[in-house]
RNA sequence: UGGGGGAUCGUCUAGUGGUAGGACAUCAGACUUUGGAUCUGAUUACCCAGGUUCGAAUCCUGGUCCCCCAGCCA
């Protein structure tokens, strides 16, 4: 019954592939990811590629990529290399099995003819809001064109005309001829090809007349052997239009549509027209800023793509519809880089430290653990000397309860070194500010030393001011303040509830030493505080770090708790 | 009022006629030279109503609620 973790089992998707392959249906599965070239991968579509790779490596199958790119006027060269670089980014290889719906257009275009001469398709000449009308509603049946009955020669002379650029945009489609009084409006006679005067981004000037998504896409998962072609719910009704084409023309295969629920996200908005409209109104600084779900966003910020992949593996695959909460994610992420992320000491909010009774113009250096969690990690040495920065958070001269950080009086260990205890506070004259605190150290106490041993309660991460370097920190939080983006008062749009705090930039950070030229891309924790990622904008004695995630933090529970 | 789907802890997700399990979140505790990590414990669910059955989340009937569809987008 139950396994260590069910939720990793199986899915409906993988059983109905296992017993196609137990039947002997097929011998080896063949999936396919199949973006359209228009806009940047978020987070949604690696469910979708984990789902479609994984899905064939498991099954020693194989995976093509193929761009769905049957509409010039949307996409662009740019997109199809930005979506390549993040599926590999994300850690599946498509081999030599790149395609484009592009590459079939000759073909595609052979089995319109067929279509024509069977009977089954022809040419419209109604306009774009005519076609609308005739379609009927809901509720209603639509009604025949009257260009549903051209003989076949007409639309065979139509379709090579339309082909040959002598009609303008518009003027005339290709439409399948199934019933135009379907209850599915899908099978309300769909339009294959639609005339547009627009170069393509492969083909050029080679066409004007491309086809729709709805014809394109079952013929080419058919022409290339795709077994299993696993798609979101909304394509649930074109079904029978994906299988109407399969089963109307001579094809090598007949793939199987399947469907699943697409993934939705708390905090955060998915739709290619809302990360559009994020970028387009300045909302967020680009298709890679760190709040957005997009592949390059969640690459700057730091996540890992093992940290993506088991993040899918866990949520599974389903028909139901959902929302998962943003701190599932941020589970996976803190659980991958736990076990990867180097240790380092980082101030953000530096407050000076002045240790009275330790000696001017002294330096030590101490040995510092580098990941805990991985002992081959090694160590590192970190500076030690009598003025330090300790966090501002780690100072309160007034201590709430439990307060088991630097307060007046009380004993705390600083990582790696003494046990210090404050003995006064340096306040600003005007705003009564604490601007530095002096210390007495107890030499006796340093780590691995002969006192190392005495319990203090707490333990803070510091820097030598001497020896630390400036950094800029970024931190991150929920793009949106509410979990669902849509919960807005009457009248107003999902970008009322847009976090105001969903970034914060914090200059005059101090790191250890250690860090200089730390190069972008590299993953760290700041002790005690989170994980940080090392930002492009870092350049030579200019360090950028975005906060990732934060670590758990249960004294800010605690101290939320207290509030109230 | 057409068609297509879907309803299990707060959130995801297992379950396929035989004790409703897991993860995240939450709460409590242990441990700790990161208030991290780790460990322990706790709370919480089968949409509703009937029926079949020794036994129903699962099968049947009838409801309710939610999602998708009227692009020459995908």
């Amino acid at each position: 019954m139950a396994t260590p973790d069910s939720s990793a089992g199986g899915n409906f998707i993988r059983e109905i592939v296992e017993q196609d392959l137990a039947t002997g249906k097929h011998r080896r599965i063949v999936t396919r990811f199949p973006p359209e070239p228009n806009g940047y991968l978020h987070i949604g579509h690696a469910k979708s590629i984990c789902l479609n790779f994984g899905l064939a490596q498991e099954h020693q199958g194989i995976t093509h990529l193929r761009f769905d790119d049957t509409n010039p006027s949307t996409e662009s060269v740019e997109y199809v290399e930005s979506i390549q670089a993040d599926v590999r980014w994300l850690g599946f290889d498509w081999g030599d099995r790149l395609f484009y719906a592009s590459g079939y257009f000759d073909r595609l275009y052979e089995y319109a003819v067929q279509l024509i001469k069977r009977g089954r398709a022809y040419v419209d000449s109604l306009s774009a809001e005519e076609i609308r009308k005739h379609r009927g509603t809901l509720t209603e049946p639509g009604r025949d064109s009257p260009h549903r009955t051209r003989s076949v020669e007409e639309n065979l002379d139509l379709l090579a005309r339309m082909k040959a650029g002598e009609f303008p945009d518009g003027t005339h489609v290709l439409r399948a001829k199934i019933d135009m009084a379907a209850p599915n409006i899908n099978l309300r006679d769909p339009t294959l090809y639609r005339i547009r005067h627009v170069a393509h981004h492969r083909t050029g000037g080679e066409w004007c007349l491309y086809p729709t998504y709805d014809y394109a896409h079952p013929l080419s998962d058919a022409l290339e052997g795709i077994t299993h072609s696993i798609c979101t719910l909304e394509f649930e009704d074109h079904r029978p239009l994906y299988d109407w084409f399969l089963d109307n023309l001579d094809v090598p295969s007949h793939p199987r549509q399947i469907e699943f629920a697409r993934l939705n996200l708390t905090h955060t908005v998915m739709s290619k027209r809302r990360l559009l409209d994020l970028v387009g109104k300045g909302h967020v600084n680009g298709w890679d800023d760190p709040r957005l779900p997009t592949l390059q966003g969640l690459r700057r910020r730091g996540c890992t793509p093992e940290a993506i992949r088991a993040f899918c593996e866990h949520i599974g695959v389903q028909k139901r519809d959902g929302t998962i909460e943003m701190a599932l994610l941020e589970h996976f992420i803190r659980e991958d880089l736990n076990r990867r992320a180097p240790r380092v000491m980082a101030v953000l909010r530096p407050l000076k430290v002045v240790i009275e009774n330790y000696p001017e113009g002294r330096t030590e250096e101490l040995e510092a653990v580098n990941n805990p969690e991985d002992p081959g990690a090694g160590t590192r040495t970190v500076p030690f000397s009598r003025t330090l920065y300790i966090e501002q958070d780690d100072f309160r001269e007034v201590p709430p309860k439990k307060f088991f950080r630097m307060t007046p009086g009380q004993e705390v260990r600083l990582r790696y070194a003494y046990i210090v205890k404050c003995v006064s506070v340096v306040k600003d004259e005007r705003t009564g500010e604490a601007v530095e605190v002096r210390c007495t150290y107890d030499p006796e106490t340093k780590s691995g030393g002969p006192q190392a041993g005495r319990k203090v309660k707490g333990t803070l991460h510091w820097v030598s001011a001497a020896h630390a370097k400036d950094a800029e920190a970024r931190l991150y939080e929920h793009l949106f303040a509410k979990a669902d983006p849509d919960d807005v008062p009457e009248g107003q749009d999902y970008s009322a509830n847009l976090n105001p705090h969903s970034l914060e930039r914090l200059e005059g950070c101090k790191v250890e030493p250690s860090l200089a030229g730390a190069k972008p891309g590299l993953r760290y924790q700041f002790e005690r505080q989170g994980y940080f990622c090392v930002d492009p904008d870092s350049a030579k004695g200019r360090l950028v770090f975005n906060r990732t995630v934060a670590l758990r933090d249960s004294w800010a529970k605690v101290e939320k708790a207290q509030q109230e």
